[in-house]
DNA sequence: CGCCAGGTAGACAGATCGTTCTATCTCGCT
DNA sequence: AGCGAGATAGAACGATCTGTCTACCTGGCG
């Protein structure tokens, strides 16, 4: 990877995480970077595969953090509170501005678009990563206890940039420790009559 | 009102809710509505005021659904549940596209724009509600509570447009059910050393 | 030495954006 | 009858957007 291409990746995710990715244009992108139109679209032959190759270096960040927090640890409670504690470090994180695949899936919804495609695969990959963990965890039931995980993860991540970070977090904390005590007192919630699919 | 202003409001806020803010321009608007741009600009002074406008519309809507979902249920429990209901309708209607309110702040981040604090104001109203309805349910601590609703709520709006919504409203569903339950057993969650604020 | 990938610099095209403007028309009200 | 609010129709403005183009420079490598 040459370094101008670095540059560029480097600029580029930072404006649209920080800007939303409409208004940012590629003029804004190549000044920060110190670099020129062409050297551009010489590595990235369109604004879709600069926006795409953002959200790929974001998806990647991703998995070596969750990597991180899974190693090492015994239980897979132990790993999914490893999780949930690298994103309310995330949360905490001054300049936090929200999930950057909701936020990109917010201005791209056209489910054909590569954007929206790249959110897709990478909220696949998540959810499929906190079911195996949950299921080492020993939950019954780990893919309705993962999707309440995600729920969970998808709520603080939203809200986390609208308010105070921390109340939000700890309320994400509570959130999935409640969602961990499932695995041994599983409840039957009351169910309205001709109602549920 | 006049029958313009009508036209105009309700073609801004399909287009803008189903394919984003940035993405319509106003002749997009204009063209739907079947109106002229002097026209639109003399009801509404900018594309800024327009997007307010449908905000606005929007907050009016839901503030009618909670006040109907509100009305004659005896304990505020079921009112939290009717609310709850009446969100997972909205995630199972054709073209359901997310939060109008997550979705413009993703494209809004700077937080002195109107736009932004439109979001935040819809956001606090709907937070002191539920908070009020979760007290009367009996709830010791209503407030936290309060920010678990919302959280859920946040995330299954925020995935309900993205894979099968039936899930989704499920997953939504247990977790309310599961924080209903928390009124009578509290949870003490374990706590690492250092680390909370 | 000669070549060429990769970079700089900047003009340019074509489209779209939000916004303003003039001119005309049609009602309803006084 | 006359006036003004509200609508139509459409040209035009300046700005900005993505993307293409030409021309030149530089450093490493065969």
């Amino acid at each position: 990877m040459s370094e101008a291409r670095a540059r560029l990746l480097a600029s580029a995710s930072r404006l649209f995480y920080s800007e939303g990715l409409h208004s940012v244009g590629i003029d804004r992108v190549i000044a920060d970077a110190g670099v020129t139109r062409a050297t551009l679209y010489r590595h990235f032959p369109s604004k879709d595969d600069l926006l795409v190759a953002y959200l790929t270096a974001a998806d990647q960040a991703i998995r070596a953090d969750v990597e991180t927090a899974r190693t090492g640890k015994t239980s897979g409670a132990d790993a999914v509170r490893a999780v949930a504690e690298s994103i309310a470090d995330g949360i905490r994180t001054p300049g936090f501005r929200g999930c950057a695949f909701l936020n990109a899936v917010a201005e791209y919804p056209d489910p054909a678009h590569p954007v929206h495609q790249a959110v897709l695969t990478h909220r696949q990959w998540f959810l499929d990563v906190v079911t195996e963990l949950l299921a080492q965890a020993g939950e019954t039931a780990p893919e309705p206890a993962a999707r309440h995980f995600v729920m969970l993860r998808d709520g603080a991540m939203a809200a986390g940039c609208l308010t105070d970070p921390a109340p939000v977090c700890e309320t994400f904390r509570l959130g999935v420790e409640g969602l961990l005590k499932y695995r041994d007192t599983p409840v039957v919630p009351p169910r309205k009559p001709g109602r549920a699919s």
